[in-house]
RNA sequence: GGUGGAGUCGCCUAGUGGCCGAGGGCGCACGCCUCGAAAGCGUGUGAUGGGGCAACUCAUCCGUGGGUUCAAAUCCCACCUCCACCGCCA
């Protein structure tokens, strides 16, 4: 949610922001008349309600005749107070679910327009020189016995799978390095719920355009996460916190409907309906955030580099950013079978759009309460595994480990078991 | 799932329709006292939104949402959470 006095001082800002996103820019004009009413509405209620309370005082001390007509009078007045407050609280309902459509206001620099226009930061490594035919993922993930996409159809549908053998421990590995590293830099761990409240899910932004990505349990009114972003951020809900920065690193699985994708990916498991992943989660002042983020892009490129993966970092554009997201860059790991950079990771900055839906708060030099900025970033995917296979393949079929990998794997090869 | 009990300003607690628009204790902060501290004494003490340079001030908030009433922490209804016991269960 953005900030009301914000949009008041400056409109021009949130109407930039629409258009780099592509979006209507006409609501900056339907809040601030609403805003404008509610004001007035609350004025007039709170006048009202000031003149009632100490009606009730006389009405109390009054005996016989006197009692009768001032109770005629503050019946009266009641009935006032009563239109007035359900005016205030109709117009404040009405500026609550408006603010609530509007996206996060996006950081100075970001790329304007969709998916496409992204701006390319950095290559990191060289895709490998292969002196053969490279295999894709799942022709390598059959060969090792690491991943069985037919048996995962057979038992859940399309987008299951499962990992076996020397797959399920590789992603063991990948994860558990994912959580020593950031461990090691200072994060709390964590093992968040994966099923959460509809304000949880509301309040870190998922239910607007994303709503329909979204796994819902209409039994007990409860979501399952698309990502452990969401009760990590949720974690310190209507809280007041102190010791910024807060970090957080959990480990889950995440649930995606992948309803708007059929016929993408739909080979192996680039894109699939269930998956395991680290993330990282911050909580500091919004003033640290711009520097937190470059923090948690640094430990992504760490953990990058860790499983020796070719890749490139992107600065998302606008409109490709998500409701909650100021600004966000992904690291893109190269895929030789696609020939194609695809998503690894991708982090953040929220600055304090979803702390001011979820009530999470700091106090200031001033000791006022303000929304502090809350920050997420990949650390590891069970997707990794598809760059990790494909990237270290040999001409046998074998895949060599990760240097960083082998003391979880406990080996430096896969070798193919037929 | 069943039965019973409970949810009040950080914590504990008073409170059964108008003198509670919330009292007390603890904790905390500041001051007095002291060489310094403890003890003692005094003052203050939350959140949200609005108005004022300010000190301050107005409204809302007694788990949540409805209802009754001129008036609700207090009465009624529903729900949520926690605790205890019982049942069921990987």
């Amino acid at each position: 949610m953005i900030d009301l006095r914000a949009l008041r001082e400056d409109p021009d800002r949130l109407r930039a922001s629409q258009r780099a996103r592509g979006e209507d820019d006409a609501v900056v004009d339907t809040l601030l008349d609403l805003e404008e009413r509610r004001r007035s509405a609350l004025t007039r209620f709170e006048r009202l309600r000031a003149e009632q309370k100490s009606f009730g005082k006389s009405v109390s001390k009054a005996q016989g005749d006197e009692r009768q007509q001032l109770l005629d009078r503050a019946k009266e007045l009641s009935q006032q107070v009563k239109e007035a407050e359900a005016e205030a609280s109709r117009i404040g309902d009405e500026l609550d679910a408006a603010l609530r459509t509007v996206p996060n206001l996006v950081e100075d620099g970001v790329p304007p327009g969709g998916e496409q226009d992204f701006r390319v930061l950095e290559h990191v490594g060289e895709p490998p020189a292969f002196d053969f035919e490279p295999r894709d993922h799942l022709e390598l993930g059959e060969a090792l016995g690491a991943i069985d996409t037919e048996r995962g159809a057979k038992v859940s549908g399309a987008r299951f799978f499962y990992l076996t053998g020397v797959g399920a421990q590789l992603q063991l590995a990948l994860l558990n390095l994912a959580m020593e590293q950031a461990i090691e830099a200072g994060f709390t761990a964590m093992y968040p719920p994966v099923l959460v409240k509809p304000e949880a899910m509301e309040g870190t932004g998922f239910l607007g355009a994303h709503a329909a990505e979204v796994y819902r349990l209409p039994a007990d009114d409860l979501y399952l996460v698309g990502t452990s972003e969401v009760p990590l951020a949720a974690y310190h809900m209507d809280e007041i916190i102190g010791d910024l920065p807060r970090r957080y690193v959990a480990w889950s699985s995440c649930f995606r409907r992948e309803a708007g994708s059929y016929g993408k990916d739909t080979r192996g498991i680039i894109r699939v309906h269930q998956f395991d992943k680290v993330e990282m989660f911050s909580y500091c002042d919004p003033a640290d955030s711009h520097e937190e983020h470059l923090r948690l892009l640094e430990w992504e490129k760490q953990m990058l580099a860790k499983v020796e993966l070719p890749y490139r970092v992107i600065d998302v554009a606008a409109g490709d950013l998500g409701s909650s997201a100021a600004r966000k860059y992904d690291c893109e790991a190269w895929v030789p079978s696609q020939q194609a950079y695809r998503e690894v990771t991708s982090t953040s900055n929220c600055t304090d759009f979803q702390a001011r839906r979820l009530a999470v708060r700091h106090r200031d030099e001033g000791g006022r309460t303000r929304p502090v900025a809350t920050l997420n970033g990949t650390l590891a995917t069970t997707r990794w595994i598809v760059a990790i296979l494909e990237n270290h393949q040999r001409a046998d079929g074998s895949v060599r480990v990760p240097k960083a990998l082998q003391r979880f794997v406990g080996r430096e090869v896969l070798e193919p078991i037929r």
